[in-house]
DNA sequence: GCTGGTATTGGTAACGATGTGATGGTTCGA
DNA sequence: TCGAACCATCACATCGTTACCAATACCAGC
């Protein structure tokens, strides 16, 4: 009976191919590509030899379903063209694929996708997330409810207790009492969007240790994270006030405020105005531009990220914990320093 | 019977859970969840409450199962840290989301694991594939006998008949032509690694030229299309030559000669030196660069590519199709033209 | 020669959805 | 008023695996 049933498509075949060619039943071969399962070793190369030929693998779509264990992981990216992101992405696919689990990427354009986001996440049955993007609580306890191990990259969240992985930038507040010390007075900020937490994050940071030296900003602008944004924010703030210190809330729009200021206004830096950013991203490092940054430890957070995803996923119910990594001071050549 | 069957997890629960708790069976579930089925309007609201109520979403997992189809498309990238493939990875998923498709991400570190990405790409039962990295003629021959669509991007092949787009580099020869007329005599090329086929073709590429104009360049180099491989590359080149012309394989080597000659050995560009690049990636429009290069069209590229794709992946056995699109020429302000 | 233990093997019920054919209840035309 | 035509619903087989259990084969020991 039911003589069609398994038969073979053109699309690699499937383990009842397989049995059949190798003339053991499909639970053998099963068991052939299960470790720590018990097959005689003629078999299993009957089995093996069977399979090649054929260029079966396991479909790991049924396994999934079987399991319950698809062996994704969505990582969730809110700004791709960003050029810190796709580093951190770099590192997390090849962390995560050396853990045996594949990426299912997701790339926000805007914040509101993020709903149609995360139910594609539910739906695909990831093992796991990372998430580099705001999640509202709402977003955070659907994780929690649905038992799906959820990792926060350089987010947090004071109300939900959850996995992060998160930079210091106490660094920062050191590099910026450096500037004061050696002679800034004038403080420009040019800030992120002012719904994005990390940019509020490092501007109320750098707000805060300038009040501690008593010297309050000249004044605050905001660009989107680009080097067009950092440019056009520098240009109204010259346009406005006289600085001798700028900091960004990232090293690209550093980048434009720096050409702003010596190409477009001729500005000496570092003599007549210092310039600092967030990140350490390549550009920042070129030739062109040695940029004075506090740099992410990326290639630790991310595998700190993917620990903790993992441990989460073996261990579930495991509780919220947060890694805080410290960034580095690179000295670079764009600021006074004491 | 079988009463423990489908029995509700945590995870969200399955179409059993919400067909009982709507008091209709699980097909009614089923159908209400799929477009273009009939299910009557009462029916239909309490099915959908019961499912909000439980958080319900369909199993993709399963879906693909039974359907055949996973709604996921592997995206293999050769090396992500490239500056230009984030562009392309941001462009390509949002364009398959688009149209409803998952990404199944694959970065590749060395060509070396291609093969066991691939054998990643088979077992996961993607829809199809687009890729940005090298294939042999075995692995695209694998693609053909699974039935698998596959694109290639900026790759192609001359023994497989295979769907690619790719950027038409004729504009780099009328860039070169440009750089003669105005003067420039001695070129040095700086390649990509020897095994890179987009590398070799665009230094074949401004050899032809050369060659045309009845030139030879003065000196090949070869980076692997980083910033401090370019700038390296200048460094022996200048060390043993005297140029006023540099070809580079990429942007950001490109800007690696660029940031050499300028900041390092004091040399004037453009009056002194002409520098291109090719790629048109956003740190090359940066005030502090102003490279003049051949800018691909990534966008119409990579939605040429999704659409290739997709038309292969609803009709199998569509031919194979070579979609070109001529780069554009940046004018840029770092080399001199007729 | 029989018995008990171990190593392989085959059979079968899931996993969570889809889709087809069967069934029951309405509506409508004649 | 009755059958035809429909619509909504249900039951069931199926996708390609895994995991458990039962069945078999083999071997040594008595």
């Amino acid at each position: 009976m039911a003589a069609h049933r398994h038969s073979s498509a053109q699309r690699g075949g499937t383990s009842y191919d397989v049995a059949r060619a190798a003339g053991v039943s499909q639970s053998a071969v099963s068991r052939c590509f299960r470790p720590g399962t018990s097959v005689a070793p003629g078999t299993r190369a009957r089995i093996i030899a069977a399979a090649d030929a054929l260029g079966y693998r396991p479909n790991a779509i049924a396994q999934g379903l079987i399991t319950r264990r698809s062996n994704m992981v969505a990582v969730v990216i809110s700004n791709l063209t960003n050029l810190y992101y796709p580093e951190v992405l770099a590192e997390l696919t090849q962390q995560l694929s050396e853990r045996g689990a594949r990426v299912l990427l997701f790339a926000l354009r805007g914040e509101s996708e993020i709903d149609s986001v995360l139910d594609l996440v539910w739906r695909y049955q990831v093992d796991g997330a990372i998430v580099a993007a705001q999640l509202s609580t709402a977003q955070m306890l659907a994780f929690a409810a649905r038992g799906t191990p959820l990792v926060l990259y350089n987010r947090q969240s004071t109300t939900v207790p959850v996995a992060s992985v998160c930079c210091d930038f106490a660094a920062g507040g050191a590099l910026i009492a450096r500037m004061v010390a050696a002679g800034s007075r004038a403080f420009g900020l040019i800030g992120g969007p002012p719904d994005s937490a990390v940019g509020e994050a490092r501007v109320e940071g750098a707000r805060a240790e300038l009040a501690r030296a008593g010297i309050a900003p000249v004044a605050l602008d905001r660009g989107d994270f680009s080097y067009d944004s950092g440019h056009a924010a520098a240009h109204r703030l010259f346009a406005a006030h006289r600085l001798d210190a700028i900091v960004a809330a990232n090293d690209v729009m550093a980048l434009g405020a720096m050409d702003a200021a010596r190409i477009d206004l001729g500005i000496k830096i570092p003599e007549d105005l210092s310039v600092v950013g967030f990140d350490g991203v390549a550009p920042a490092r070129w030739r062109g531009y040695r940029l004075t940054t506090i740099r992410q430890p990326v290639r630790r957070m991310t595998a700190a990220a993917t620990e903790m995803l993992f441990e989460r996923i073996e261990t579930p119910g495991l509780g919220p914990e947060r890694r805080l990594f410290p960034g580095d001071l690179i000295r670079g050549a764009t600021a006074r320093l004491d």
